[in-house]
DNA sequence: ATAGGGTTAG
């Protein structure tokens, strides 16, 4: 019964239609059933005569049975199928009834058939159901799909439904064409005619307003659906908040949120979602928290939503957690969620996790393969990640995009390889400014401070503060102190009122043995009420966060701390107050090494984790440069992996090496 | 018996 024989293009074998039926119409497209349309292939009929048997049977005298059975096959995607039974409903005289041709339509749809589907409105016509409620929505749907939107409204306008079913289907259509004031302009006008208004046409109406960041409509919207007691139905409190979000008011959708009598989890997505955006990753991660207490039950969307915010704040034990939970409750592993978990895993530097979920991934697509590419940028494994990109290009069935190339270009970076850089740069038909800054960091950081001043001019970035704090990088790395100076008074010309610019700039006087213009700069900061961001390092052990400030002696195990980092500052033979970097973080300068704020965190996981586990530690600013030599003796001394994340990259520090610095350089 | 809708990653 299943198994019907396919023929290329199908036309309806019976003419209902004659042309006149529509001529006198003024829609935009007049409907004109051509008479070829309704010829017969030859080809046809052997295919209706082979058909024949697996209809007989189904008995000719009851449309139920076959309206049905196209209502199976278009739900399960036999499409061919579907428009076979309604042709053989023709055939056989089985009387097509109102139920019949919203269906017949659907079909014609699914095809992207707009010949059939004008057929089937000619049958409707002909039969006397064009008017019926269901069948003018569909046409309206048709239409709107297969022709244009136009002669969807053409219909809307020819027939009097106009119940929220037909409002709706037109409303989508205006979305589709990205043209949410008319669908807005409809939506007053229903509600000025008193139609009918049902939570999905209010739940259309807001995505509209949401699509045109206009708050204003929204709140009327949602006076309408207060006042029509639909405030509180799920669905329309889900299209609120979005609508609310996406017009910018976090605190709106906020405040309806908490109001909402019933969340569910889409409730909570949606402004987990929305939280993430903002950068507000503890909120996001409270109110997951939150939803679970509330006895929801994580879905893939919620869990890859929430990610994100795992892999930027020091989670990772929240995001491995959220990977269980996936696992324990058979979740679906989509590549939404896998790529999600992957960068999570990346992000909270575990990169044999991430590793991992990729080599599982069946169908590998292009967020994949560029999550792979940037997380090894991450981690100074560029090498890596140029092999990771390989894989893409030679991937057909994945488009090498924009983000894919800026991912190879700091995967480049990382590991100070200009040619291949180069390389990918010219291939780039139109580089963006990411591309840019990115090479400004590769040439950079690889010592061609020249190269990358002129590719600044070259690309006119003398005004974009990460090209120059790209540039800045490099200055720093190669003990360029004249034109990293220079670079500091451009950023500080370019954004006066960022402090950590001036930071940089008194760090860089205080360096120089100025401590007149250092003070000034202090002042001056002080003075403008600037609050340079202060230095916080991070820590998770035993489901707590430890964070450690710097100089910071508020922690219980503080006296241990700095007497187990003064030991090992000996054993090391570091001075422990030798400062010879710029900072970019004001107080460090000041303190000794053993009270920076990534020193008191490392320790606190020496002193803390007895198994021989990496020592993870997150930091807020760069990584300061003393640090950075000390953490290399340290994990010799102690035979120990070492891992900071700064917000530049990940330090893995091993046997007196660290990850981001190339053995040649 | 039939039509329309909200959440997921680089």
């Amino acid at each position: 019964m299943e198994s019907l024989p396919s023929s290329s293009p199908i036309h309806l074998p019976v003419p209902l239609v004659e042309q006149t039926l529509l001529e006198n119409t003024n829609g935009p497209r007049p409907l004109r059933i051509t008479p070829q349309e309704n010829v017969q292939p030859l080809g046809r009929i052997r295919n209706s005569v082979i058909a024949r048997k697996v209809f007989d049977e189904i008995p000719v005298s009851d449309s139920l049975p076959w309206n049905r059975r196209i209502e199976t096959l278009l739900r399960n995607g036999e499409i061919r199928n579907a428009i076979l039974t309604y042709e053989q409903m023709l055939l056989r005289g089985v009387r097509v009834d109102r139920h019949t041709l919203p269906r017949a339509l659907a079909t014609a749809l699914a095809a992207g058939d707009f010949p059939l589907g004008k057929q089937v409105h000619g049958h409707a016509l002909k039969l006397g159901h064009a008017s019926d409620p269901y069948v003018v929505s569909s046409l309206i749907e048709m239409y709107g799909s297969l022709d244009c939107v136009e002669s969807a409204r053409w219909v809307f306008n020819k027939f009097p439904v106009r119940n929220p079913v037909s409002w709706s289907v037109l409303a989508k259509l205006y979305l589709a064409e990205n043209k949410p004031k008319l669908a807005v302009d409809l939506f007053n006008k229903m509600v000025k005619l008193g139609s009918q208004i049902d939570s999905v046409s209010l739940g259309t109406v807001l995505v509209a307003c949401g699509r045109m960041r206009s708050l204003h409509d929204g709140r009327y919207a949602h006076q309408i659906a207060r006042k029509l007691g639909l405030e509180f139905d799920i669905f329309v409190s889900n299209s609120l908040l979005r609508m609310y979000i996406e017009c910018g008011s976090l605190k709106d959708a906020q405040a309806f949120f908490s109001g909402m009598p019933g969340k569910d989890v889409i409730s909570y997505t949606t402004l987990i979602q929305a939280h993430v955006k903002m950068g507000e990753f503890n909120d996001s991660l409270k109110l997951f928290q939150q939803m679970v207490s509330d006895g929801i039950s994580p879905d893939p969307p919620s869990v890859s939503s929430v990610l994100p915010a795992c892999g930027r704040i020091t989670a990772s034990k929240c995001g491995r957690e959220l990977h269980c939970h996936l696992l324990r409750k058979e979740l679906e592993f989509n590549p939404k969620v896998q790529n999600a978990l992957m960068d999570m895993y990346m992000k909270s530097g575990f990169l044999e996790y991430a590793l991992k979920v990729f080599g599982e991934m069946k169908e590998k697509d292009a967020v994949s393969w560029t999550v792979m590419v940037a997380g090894c940028s991450l981690h100074g494994e560029g090498n890596l990640g140029v092999h990771f990109f390989s894989g893409m290009e030679q991937d057909p069935r994945v488009d090498v995009d924009g983000l894919a190339y800026n991912a190879v270009l700091q995967a480049c970076a990382s590991s100070r390889m200009v040619g291949k850089g180069k390389y990918y740069f010219n291939q780039i038909r139109a580089p963006e400014l990411g591309h840019c800054i990115s090479m400004v960091s590769l040439l950079a950081s690889s010592g061609l401070l020249d190269e990358a001043t002129a590719f600044i001019e070259k690309w006119k970035l003398e005004r974009t503060p990460e090209a120059l704090r790209a540039l800045l990088d490099g200055c720093r790395i190669h003990r360029e102190d004249k034109l990293g100076k220079r670079v500091i008074d451009q950023l500080c010309d370019l954004q006066p009122l960022n402090p950590e610019n001036y930071v940089l700039l008194l760090n860089w006087y205080a360096h120089f043995d100025k401590p007149d213009m250092a003070r000034k700069y202090r002042e001056m900061i002080l003075d403008m009420g600037l609050k340079p961001r202060r230095a916080f390092s991070w820590i998770e052990h035993r489901n707590k966060v430890h964070a450690f400030g710097t100089g910071d002696v508020s922690h219980p195990r503080s006296q241990r701390l700095y007497w187990e980092l003064e030991q090992l500052m000996e054993k090391a033979r570091i001075s422990a107050d030798l400062d010879y970097s710029l900072h970019d973080v004001d107080e460090e300068r000041e303190c000794p090494l053993v009270g920076h704020s990534e020193m008191l965190a490392v320790a606190f996981g020496l002193v803390s984790k007895e198994s021989g586990g990496a020592i993870r530690v997150t930091k807020n600013h760069r990584i300061c440069h003393g640090c950075h030599g000390a953490l290399k003796a340290i994990s010799r001394l102690k035979g120990r992996e070492v891992i900071v994340k700064d917000t530049r990259c990940f330090h893995h520090f091993r046997g007196g090496f660290c990850s981001c610095e190339v053995p040649s350089l």
